[in-house]
DNA sequence: CTTGCTGCAAAGTGTTTGCATACAT
DNA sequence: ATGTATGCAAACACTTTGCAGCAAG
């Protein structure tokens, strides 16, 4: 859902801004542009590697903050002790907004677009409220859900995942 | 808001399971039951030590993993870097859930309970239309607004939080 | 008594920082 | 030319693991 979109938007973004078009930088957001799973650092790194060997993890966190800074690329912690990154669609770009379901099993992570119309406008009117309610100025928010996928519900572990919760 | 229930509903968790009930358990659980902060691992040691020098910060890790198995605890992360944990309240006791509003600049946690209503029944038919999708058994859900407080806004620092979004 | 639980020290993991060099503008 | 960006190594912060002694049942 406009990849092509997103690639223009976040290159913009990123050439409009102060900061200098290095390698390493267009190397790191081509990465995140073409892929559709949740990143983190270090698997950044090594396909950044793959045909950038000179690259130093060092720089991909730096580079992934800064991009977090200008708002094209999202961070997540999903609880399992790494951050993850994606890119972030922009105001412009309708339509490519999810929220997640995780597996507390295998940390597999499934993005949803199911329902999310529902959601999002609910989350609009909480959001109004809450700014209000508690004078906060909301700037993002985070849905998802755990459980077990389908792999793992066959598997069927005996752990027990309730009570499991990150936010 | 139960406090008491939570506390008999814990208690009885704990010793109703298959594990030791030790001194250092049940300080630990105590200290969980006289908060309504979100403390991490660090903080909760802390607090047992002053009444409990002998604790170990090894022993409050494992205490709190063995205390999320069981379903008493609920284990968050905010995405600043360590794990916070808070008592469960149990299938039991009802209202008492709430998500939560996370300054992105000081860190502060806010629990609200407003708008609760409205979120859980649609979180109730997302999850029922989640599971059937996507074959996912479905253990817990998480909601958090991340934004600036009431006391960050006025302080204004031009730090861009946009784009900042954790889970 | 027996086995699980504990504390300490050490090891692990993900992330950040200091600094000299290299590069974009 | 000038100051930002980079890579390396070392430092950090949080969490986990190994192990010998302790204590709950």
């Amino acid at each position: 859902m406009g990849a092509d979109k997103k690639a223009q938007w976040s290159r913009k973004r990123l050439e409009e801004s102060e900061y200098r078009l290095t390698k390493p930088r267009r190397a790191i957001l081509d990465v995140l542009l073409h892929t559709d799973e949740h990143l983190s650092a270090e698997e950044i790194y090594q396909r950044v590697y793959s045909d950038y060997p000179a690259i130093g993890l060092t720089t991909v966190y730096r580079t992934l903050e800064l991009f977090v800074q200008i708002g094209i690329v999202l961070r997540f912690d999903f609880g399992d002790g790494r951050a993850r990154f994606e890119l972030s669609v922009g105001p412009e770009v309708q339509g490519s907004h999810h929220h997640h379901l995780i597996c507390t099993n295998c940390n597999k992570i499934i993005d949803y677009t199911d329902f999310i119309e529902d959601e999002i406008e609910l989350l609009k009117k909480t959001e109004k409220g809450l700014e209000a309610l508690h004078n906060f100025k909301i700037n993002n928010h985070i849905i998802a859900f755990y459980g077990l996928c389908e792999d793992c519900r066959n598997e069927n572990k005996e752990k027990n995942n309730e009570g499991m919760r990150d936010v």
